[in-house]
DNA sequence: GTCTATACGAGGATAGAC
DNA sequence: GTCTATCCTCGTATAGAC
């Protein structure tokens, strides 16, 4: 008897699942390579489908990529909203950015290393254009009114601007690399890790600019 | 008159100088893509010779890509040896610390870049185990003596003293992205620009840490 | 909507002349 | 030590069956 050529049990045929799941893994694997070093290939097997999917769904490789910022750059803009920056209070009002951005961050440790990639690698060619501006307009504004009132020191607020944000992502961009400072087999995405990262960098965000 | 096949006219022959001139090429490439991204064929045509060259002088695209971060670390090694970490004020120490640093990086703006990519593509494969301990240990051992002494806030040293790594070498990292914050035609990499950020990261490095 | 099979181009690496 | 020509693998993308 002729076995039957046991082919790949056809996934179930969800077209809004199966693109959540492409993206999802594309995410992770844009992270690591940005465009340039992504592979469809180890996508879709990450995705537990077939390359042509990939294809299908969204065009070519830029279509995913752009898929993928475009969610991630909502989400942001999403939160920035929902935060109080414009408490009378400038320290109050940095501190809330800041926190809410690292949660975030701690959420999805992706982003900041796909964010990364689009700017040296496509020189921004692709979104963050606008992703800068949402992430970056609000601490300058928070620092020119830090200034005025007297409670920040006289600061560039672009420059500094540019310095927090470091701050904050540099951790998650360098992972790979940072995790060698501390004791072998510390994992420096625990929560405990997370939250120390996040109360360290708010502190010293804050610190950096204020009066003394 | 048959016309001679004109080739290119084969560059003098010095090895020295063009194992140099191709490290300085790849440092380039390497900083624009990892070694994933960079292309031999790209950095052949920015030194001027042609692919076999790489190949010959240095085996294959990873033996180029070790020579280029090699020469980076010595580098980087012997300048902080010059530089006077050791002083009984840890404020100083640290002011030094990140003032050469910085300047290092405005003479060769590639290098965050590439140990960035170094640290996200490969894991650190290839180098970066040994550059991350010249650059985080002197840090990490200022802060404590800055907290010891009662001078720096009771900062945890390690996630400190990545953030304070990240303020500073994120504006190289992100040169084509936050270079939009600044009026059009502005140039991040002019000596002012450099000269401001340095400024701007030395004052928040200090400010972060310091008791106020 | 999902799969298999395949075309095709890009890029790393080698062979061999000069 | 440098160049030209070529090989071969890998990875994007398409065609077509189910």
């Amino acid at each position: 008897m002729v076995p039957s050529p046991k082919k790949h049990a056809p996934a179930i045929r969800d077209a809004e699942a199966t693109k959540t799941r492409i993206l999802d893994a594309a995410e992770e694997e844009f992270a690591k390579g940005g465009l340039l070093g992504a592979r469809t290939e180890s996508i879709a097997a990450k995705t537990g489908v077939t390359k042509s999917m990939i294809f299908y769904h969204f065009g070519d490789k830029e279509g995913l990529y752009s898929a993928v910022l475009e969610r991630a750059v909502s989400q942001r803009v999403a939160s920035i909203q929902k935060t109080d920056i414009h408490n009378i209070d400038p320290e109050i009002a940095l501190k809330n950015f800041v926190e809410t951005f690292l949660r975030d961050l701690s959420g999805n440790s992706h982003l900041p290393a796909i964010f990364f990639y689009e700017g040296i690698q496509n020189k921004g060619r692709f979104y963050s254009q606008i992703a800068i501006t949402s992430l970056y307009t609000p601490i300058v504004d928070i620092l020119r009114r830090g200034t005025e009132s007297g409670k920040f020191r006289d600061v560039d607020p672009l420059h500094a601007a540019v310095n927090i944000v470091g701050m904050c992502v540099f951790y998650y961009c360098n992972i790979d690399n940072v995790k060698h400072l501390w004791p072998a087999g510390t994992n420096p995405l625990s929560e405990e890790m997370k939250e120390m990262h996040r109360r360290m960098a708010v502190e010293q965000t804050v610190a950096s600019v204020l009066i003394r």
